[in-house]
DNA sequence: TATATAATTTAGTCATGCCTAAATTATTTA
DNA sequence: TAAATAATTTAGGCATGACTAAATTATATA
């Protein structure tokens, strides 16, 4: 009565991203395995070496979970990957990991542009978003952006070749007394602290200089457009600042 | 080592559809959860019973699965049923519904207005949209949109509450010769049919007159602001028409 | 070097949501 | 009314992606 092939059925039932016009050779993937790829890529940035029980931590989830993802996506050819030695990411990953994180800080960008969404919380929603987005609209974002190059939170978002243009910054933590900057980028997981950072003004871009460092380890005392705000050390780890000058007016 | 209840996990893990505040004591779904909640309302609405037969037809799935699902809503209180009598929403299930539904249509005319997608395309980004906005962008979207009450295609968007304001229209098959009147609203799941529509301009609002129709069932020769063109009777079924008036001026 | 500890992998389970095939129930038709 | 046909439900399977528990491998410490 069907008189097709059974496994159709299987493909079509099974959740997946849709088509995204990848390239036409190359398999669709569920949410969670790019999840996975994403995870891996930013891990790698991070840390370098991507263990599965970092990865696992990354990802909420128990090691065996992650073994077992590594393996599908190693037959997949996205990563390689040998026993006790870690996942990488090929070529072929990588640019899909790529493809994601530009759809993920795109779609910051226009929440918070467009919509006017919070800069606290365009993460969360992103990352329901950037899997579910198809070309066509991100490309039509891209362009009312203007063709931007990193989101609300600093991060660079890679073109549609996957290039990523980073800009060198360094944590606040390693300013000295009387240098000046410009926040370049923060960290975009934590809404408290993006909250916190925000009611100070501290958004990339914002210019600052330091003040004080208080001994033993203490806060950052800095000024902002002629404001003095103390900042936590927990909370400089989370911020990165580029443009540094040893100003003399102290 | 972990000393939780195991089900904590079993939660976390099936995918589900965040939180979207509906209520604090109402359960997260899954999306196939709502696509079948949303289809088991439209095909209320058009054929009254719901079948077993016709929901699964409807959602392009095999009779035992709409089964399967349909006991699963019921657990759920979102739908009664009685074996081979058919579903019905409940209460709660409709508001539910109606929800997506509202998602749906906003993000539809949002695609439409504010990003340029071409009306034959919105309904299916739309469709993987639907499940992942919050409430938050969706409140957006509406004050952006100016609290619009029709979607691309014409069909209402229900409100916050899940009120629904139909506007009477007639499938376009019945007009008779002579009669003017406005499109009102078009199928949108066929986007080469909503293609061939859009290249006569016959978009919700545009009014015509019906200059002649062919004996023996025949196509429908129209007149769209002084152009005639010629409309076969399957696409006519899925346009529906108000405002109807004998125009004099044959 | 031997043992303790930490990290990773294997093996087996479970929920979701699809499938097919077979059984059941309802409706037509002869 | 009985048999044929149509619709629905039950039963059993499979892929995905989590989980736990146990086994294995690697690394650190005495």
């Amino acid at each position: 009565m069907w008189g097709q092939d059974p496994h159709i059925y299987r493909e079509m039932a099974t959740q997946r991203v849709a088509d995204s016009s990848r390239g036409l050779e190359e398999a669709m993937l569920t949410h969670a395995a790019e999840d996975y790829l994403k995870s891996i890529y930013k891990l790698q940035e991070k840390v370098g070496k991507v263990s599965t029980g970092i990865l696992a931590e990354y990802l909420d989830v128990r090691p065996a979970s992650a073994t077992g993802m590594i393996k599908k996506l190693k037959t997949m050819k996205l990563v390689s990957h040998e026993r006790y030695q870690g996942v990488t990411l090929t070529d072929a990953g990588r640019a899909i990991a790529l493809e994601i994180i530009r759809h993920h800080r795109l779609l910051e960008l226009y929440l918070f542009k467009a919509l006017g969404v919070p800069w606290d919380g365009v993460h969360e929603e992103a990352e329901k978003l950037e899997h579910v987005i198809s070309e066509d609209v991100e490309a039509r974002m891209d362009e009312f952006l203007g063709y931007p190059t990193a989101d609300p939170h600093g991060a660079p978002i890679p073109d549609k070749n996957g290039v990523v243009t980073k800009t060198a910054h360094i944590p606040m933590t390693d300013l000295r007394e009387g240098q000046s900057c410009a926040v370049a980028e923060v960290s975009d997981t934590d809404s408290a602290l993006l909250r916190h950072l925000g009611s100070f003004n501290l958004y990339p871009g914002t210019a600052f200089r330091v003040v004080e460092i208080a001994p033993f380890e203490g806060p950052f005392t800095i000024d902002i457009a002629g404001q003095q705000v103390v900042i936590g050390r927990e909370v400089a780890k989370h911020v990165f600042v580029s443009d540094v000058q040893d100003s003399d007016n102290m």
